[in-house]
RNA sequence: GGGUCGUUAACUCAGAGGUAGAGUGCUUCCUUGACGCGGAAGAAGCCACAAGUUCGAAUCUUGUACGACCCACCA
């Protein structure tokens, strides 16, 4: 293949593309369906569908793809499903805002015809976000991708909720919720987000009937003083203990309601006498259960005060609170107003300040259910990564409470119950009744509301592979590998996922969770809407390409912990692309006559078999980190090896054997070295940055199919020889001490330079012999002496001390004195910092008693050698300042 | 009120019981036959503070301070 068309920059658009298609068009992405292999098997977390690929996506499917090609490059049987979620409320919202466009309401267009339009919407944006992931290059299974509303999905969300039903797990009833006036629904406890804000503590007096005592209380929201139907104090608190019993006349309304004692109040908050609105405000909503306190909703849904508020209905919530706090000033009921921080319910989902009213709901009994899926997680078959996440999942699921499931909007799953209109019976069943079962009435009438889109997701890793049917896939991928998700969505799913299927399939739903952070902006903020400071990750695909992309956010990053986005890093990144680009390049531009051989070690040269045994480190190191899932720390270190030992020291070095081979033979080595490192390493590379990968494999001799299918790299310990890999780092070390000396006295690379390398130790100047053509070529030296001890030192010349050698540059002429000087009592001052700690160790006996004899003798031979170091230094100063 | 994470070079972050690393930025030099999206050399850090464990702590323990986030029904 030649060259010329090869461009020195890097086109990830060029390439990208293409590779998705053929890998796509060749179904590679599908399992490979060998089941003598051990199964690796992964559910995305279904995107919205109507959404857009945010940074948040591209990092968690990077992370999932990275895992996937990986344990598929492996040769475990692997699946990795793909689907996307209706997400109810958001979908909703964002079909009802384009029919306000039209100046159209859902309610015009009635249920039917909306829920049509969703679909619609649905068909329209639904391919949006699936096209994204796939310009990612997420190896996902299209084949068998998934919609949490689809024909499967729905029947697995029929069946669980009919069997929970039936189960006496599933119940309907008034109780106080979360209510959300703008999306007009309940909404689950987790769905509420707490901020804290100003606001005031109203003092009320409360006239006691009969007297002319009164009880003052305290609220934040005196609005719903409309429907308080109760007073409560410490049963031990004197101040009140002799009204319990006895009513108040609740003013501005006239009702008469009780004094009670109830354990809940706090003496030393407020006034220590609280009034009681069960229905709205969850702890009165309890206390109106112990007290059998009469219920009194103030409020409609649109939060706007209704017929019970008498002179305020109609006003909305906020208006109300105004009216009420100045009748009762007005009234002379206010007593005063204090200045109160406390923490108020926003809608997570549009903001809105949500208002806990009773109402009618469906609710999921959870301690049943959630014993086992703490049991399972204690016992470790299912394993949080990080490992901290366990006890938050633990904690959490400890202190949960039932969970309201059913929403009053129409996009979703509608509740399978049926109400007959003649009997009252409620009939909750797998297929849709046709007739009632006690009085055979057809006039039955299906439950208004939808499910909680999280009931749906809870059964994703199942439902997907065609649960509650015994499908091939439910036996083969099930229960998943690994769960890869954002700790923001711990409770919302992985515990729901958790309980859900153990309790419907018996088993857990997966081994392990890997919990990653959040991307934050550069500032450290996170990324929303309203603070306009998103980024696009097909912004950053189209500038930078996707291997760039994907590499940049995972890179150096530690698992479970939020990661900036920088652009920075992104371009970096490329950099890097673009150097893994020319390395190639270079490799293929010199392939043009190369051919497979077999080389015995001893036609290795120093070099390859240092390369050799870096390359195998990283091997292992790398699958370690893998598995591990220390991805970006994985990431970091392939960057170091490609860069630094690959390109900056390895090619550098193989450049002199392909442009002037001393025999056609090593040429022939170092090629072969070259084609067999980089195809390694792009192996290595290639969960990673699977696009550049495959394109420069493509062009490598022998490359087969696709990169996607070669096996993983094989450490081979054999090849790691610990002693030529410090053989080598000592030549890397006299060659940069060279190249220091070089600028330090601006000695231009054009001039070439002569070394005198004086080593005590034969072998080690026999080393530098050995392998004088490094330094030669490295350093640009013209001339390499190795001595076994300078007779004399020479004046006109500059040193640099290594480990077990000397070497001097003679320098005539050029040699400034006074920078010599200063270079050698630089150096003076680190050997005698080095000195004094080498030997406040040595001479501590606890020391010489307790540490591991490797460590004593690491540091003896620090010591010996900075003494030696320092002997030379002293010798060198001293010719200088006698000059 | 509980809890988690963070505090390391100017900036953004890795790392880790045995003398501190990267990228960017900065200084100097280099159009050397892969790459200037490049190469070479360099300056730059008491690893937040305090006590403890240890022969040895930036790393482990416990506190403190500051920052971020999560959970929590004090009206």
């Amino acid at each position: 293949m030649s060259m010329e068309n090869l461009a020195s920059i890097y086109d990830p658009e060029r390439v990208e593309g293409k590779w998705y298609d053929y890998w796509k068009q060749k179904n590679y992405f599908e399992p490979s369906g060998d089941y003598s292999q051990p199964h690796y098997s992964i559910v995305m977390p279904p995107p919205n569908v109507t959404g857009q690929l945010h940074l948040g996506h591209a990092l968690d499917n990077t992370l999932q793809d990275i895992l996937i090609r990986w344990r598929r490059m492996q040769g475990y049987n692997t699946l990795w499903v793909p689907g996307t979620d209706h997400a109810g409320i958001a979908t909703q919202a964002r079909v009802e805002e384009s029919l306000a466009a039209e100046g159209l309401s859902r309610y015009d267009l009635g249920r039917e015809k909306f829920v049509e339009r969703v679909w619609e919407w649905k068909r329209l944006y639904g391919d949006r976000i699936t096209t994204q992931l796939s310009l990612l290059g997420s190896s996902c299974d299209w084949s068998r991708e998934r919609f949490t509303m689809d024909e499967g999905c729905s029947h697995a969300v029929r069946e669980v909720f009919v069997n929970l039903y039936e189960k006496g797990l599933i119940y309907r009833g008034d109780y106080i919720i979360n209510w959300c006036p703008k999306c007009h629904t309940a909404i689950s406890d987790i769905e509420v987000e707490h901020a804290d804000s100003d606001g005031h503590l109203w003092h009320i007096r409360y006239p006691v009937e009969n007297s002319d005592e009164f009880v003052v209380v305290a609220t934040t929201r005196p609005e719903t003083m409309l429907g308080d139907t109760g007073v409560a104090v410490h049963p031990d608190d004197e101040r009140y203990a002799h009204l319990i019993g006895r009513n108040v006349v609740l003013p501005l309304v006239g009702r008469i309601i009780p004094i009670f004692a109830d354990h809940y109040v706090d003496r030393e908050f407020g006034t220590g006498a609280v009034k009681v609105t069960p229905s709205h405000d969850p702890n009165d909503f309890e206390m109106g259960l112990r007290h059998d306190l009469e219920r009194v909703t103030v409020m409609k849904p649109d939060a706007s005060m209704n017929e019970n508020a008498g002179v305020y209905a109609g006003l909305d919530r906020y208006e109300c609170r105004r009216q009420v706090v100045r009748d009762l000033e007005k009234d002379g009921y206010l007593l005063r107003i204090e200045e109160h921080q406390h923490a108020l319910g926003h809608c997570q989902r549009c903001d809105t300040i949500v208002e806990p009213m009773v109402s009618l709901q469906w609710f999921v009994k959870m301690k049943p259910l959630a014993e086992p899926a703490i049991q399972k997680v204690l016992e470790g078959e299912i394993r949080f990564v990080p490992e901290r996440f366990t006890r938050i999942y633990i904690n959490w699921m400890e202190n949960i409470r039932d969970w309201c499931i059913s929403r009053q909007l129409w996009w979703g799953h509608r509740i399978p119950v049926w109400y007959c209109q003649d009997c009252g019976e409620i009939i909750c069943s797998r297929e849709d009744p046709v007739a009632c079962p006690s009085c055979s009435s057809s006039q039955l009438k299906q439950d208004e509301d939808v499910l909680d889109t999280w009931f749906s997701s809870a059964l994703w890793p199942f439902s997907t592979l065609g649960w509650p049917n015994d499908t091939a896939d439910m036996q083969h991928y099930y229960p998943t590998s690994v769960l890869v998700t954002g700790r923001d969505i711990i409770f919302f799913w992985v515990a729901r996922m958790i309980f859900s299927g153990i309790e419907q399939t018996g088993k857990v739903p997966f081994h392990e969770v890997n919990i990653h952070g959040l991307i934050l902006d550069a500032q450290g903020r996170k990324m929303s809407k309203s603070l306009g400071n998103g980024v696009d990750p097909l912004d950053v695909i189209e500038k930078y390409g996707a291997d760039t992309l994907r590499f940049s956010m995972i890179t150096g990053v530690t698992p479970g912990n939020d990661v900036r986005f920088q652009w920075d890093k992104v371009e970096n990144t490329r950099n890097f692309a673009n150097k893994i680009w020319n390395a190639a390049r270079f490799v293929l531009m010199n392939l043009e006559d190369y051919s497979p051989i077999e080389i015995p070690d001893n036609e290795l040269t120093l070099a390859d078999r240092w390369i050799y045994g870096r390359l195998n480190q990283k091997i292992a190191e790398i699958t370690n980190l893998l598995d591990n899932y220390e991805l970006g720390e994985a990431a970091r270190r392939m960057y170091d090896f490609i860069w630094d030992e690959f390109c900056d020291w390895y090619i550098e070095l193989a450049k002199p054997r392909l442009f002037h081979p001393d025999n056609r033979r090593d040429r022939a080595v170092v090629q072969n070295v070259l084609r067999d490192v980089l195809m390694q390493t792009m192996k290595l590379l290639h969960p990673f940055m699977p696009f550049i990968t495959e394109e420069i494999y493509q062009y490598l001799p022998g490359h087969g199919e696709t990169i996607m299918l070669e096996a993983w790299p094989r450490y081979e310990p054999n090849r790691v020889e610990t002693d030529r890999i410090e053989q080598m780092q000592l030549i890397m070390a006299a060659i940069r001490s060279l190249r220091n000396i070089r600028a330090e006295f601006n000695i231009s690379h054009g001039i070439a330079i002569k070394a005198i390398i004086s080593a005590p130790d034969f072998k080690i100047r026999e080393l530098f012999r050995q392998y004088g053509s490094y330094i030669k070529d490295l350093a640009r030296v013209s001339e390499l002496e190795t001595v076994e001890g300078m007779e004399e030192t020479p004046q006109q010349a500059v040193s640099a001390l290594l480990a077990f050698a000397e070497i001097y540059v003679p320098l005539e002429g050029i040699i400034d004195v006074d920078k010599e000087v200063s270079r050698l009592e630089k150096d003076l001052k680190n050997i005698d910092a080095d000195i004094a700690k080498t030997d406040a160790k040595l001479n501590n006996d606890s020391f010489l008693a307790k540490a591991p004899a490797d460590v004593i003798a690491k540091e003896r031979g620090r010591a010996e050698e900075a003494r030696l170091r320092r002997e030379g230094l002293l010798q060198r100063l001293q010719i200088f300042k006698s000059r």
